[in-house]
DNA sequence: CTAAATTATGAATATTTTGTGAAATATTTT
DNA sequence: AAAATATTTCACAAAATATTCATAATTTAG
């Protein structure tokens, strides 16, 4: 479990690290929102001043939702209350005011990470929603029928948000290893499931020369 | 599922709304106690403020636990544990102290609806209902007779609703130790409790390449 | 702008998966 | 032990899905 820490003041990341480390999590810095979306990526968790330089806790944390799903918690000064409010609005797990108790911060860092695990059941962006348990795909609470394979290939495409997968390794992930098929295949498969997501077709990208991804546009 | 939320503040019942549609339970709302009283009679879970005018939260809770068994989540100013025991002491399901995360809240009642519903003891969709205490089945108030396994795929389909089930899951879960046998087996028990279910049978789902699922259809 | 390379697509064909009836086994009840 | 019930197997039909391939459309390099 990776903690990412966000705030400019390196006292504060060293109290806070050093709490994560007695409870087990690797930690990631950054000192600066900019510097957090960066390493977003290779986060579970991510703590995050609000008051920051060059970029603030708010606006890294809406960038950062666009991309990944990671559980935020935001540190505020005390008694803004405005600010929790809103934050909450956008998303944010949970609020911890400074100064804070490190034991405080822990327990809601463990519970945000407990919730979590139990909440990645499914994939929402806009009004198109993959349904993992129940193996379902809907835009606009209709559902989507997908055959097996397109079904996979989304949700391959989904857990590798913003990456491009050439058609060998799509063909090695999806279909069985050492799978003898045409290229073409996948291709026929890319096109019957964009059929298939209508209006969100264009998530999946034509990466030319090399494959596709799956991406959020902003 | 109708969530009654009790606070005087607008603003805390707005947020807490958004979160309910969005888990898809319906709303109906309150300004304090005595209005709470009135309308706790609709409600399948009650989120209370403790401190409001005219009547506080857990006077309220005291009227409402002597005509109704509805789960309730206490909002409880920071700090006050005392209240808490107290609650508790009432038969008060939980407290979420406030400034609280929605999503905090929200996985909150989401536990306490899963914790409720377990102790029914019976399934009822239309005019299709399953009575667990007495292990029998109904459709029209007529009863339908399933053999064991029949009626242990349904209940362990009812308790997995919405979730697909592969056909190694259901033999491992219905069929008790590591059962040896062939994968047509599932589907001959399927067709025959999809046959006894009759007008009903499309309840179970047949979720390609993947095995079944149980769902009620919106 | 043209040729070459790459990708999109429709339709034919092949393959896989599921539904089902009937028979064979196994289990429980009488 | 016989009868009644339940369960499992299996083969084949039916349905759904996967693959191939020819051709069209698009992009890129020169």
């Amino acid at each position: 479990m990776k903690v990412l820490i966000v705030d400019d003041e390196k006292l504060i990341r060293d109290v806070i690290k050093e709490y994560c480390f007695e409870s087990k999590y690797e930690v990631i810095e950054a000192e600066n929102g900019l510097e957090a979306i960066n390493k977003a990526g290779e986060a579970d968790v991510i703590i995050m001043d609000i008051m920051m330089p060059k970029m603030d806790g708010f606006s890294a944390y809406k960038i950062i939702k666009e991309k990944y799903n990671i559980p935020t918690i935001m540190l505020s000064a005390r008694g803004e209350e405005y600010d929790k409010l809103a934050g909450f609005d956008l998303g944010i797990d949970d609020y911890v005011t400074k100064p804070f108790s490190p034991k405080e911060l822990m327990a809601r860092i463990n519970a945000v990470v407990k919730r979590y695990k139990k909440e990645e059941e499914v994939f929402v962006y806009e009004d198109f929603k993959v349904d993992f348990l129940g193996h379902s795909v809907y835009i606009n609470d209709k559902e989507i029928c997908l055959t097996p394979k397109e079904y996979d290939l989304l949700v391959y495409f989904i857990n590798n948000k913003g990456i491009a997968l050439s058609r060998e390794q799509l063909l090695n992930n999806i279909w069985n290893y050492d799978y003898l098929g045409n290229d073409r295949t996948v291709d026929t498969h890319i096109k019957m499931l964009r059929n298939n997501l209508g209006k969100y077709r264009n998530l999946i990208i034509t990466v030319r020369g090399m494959g596709y991804k799956f991406e959020i546009k902003n």
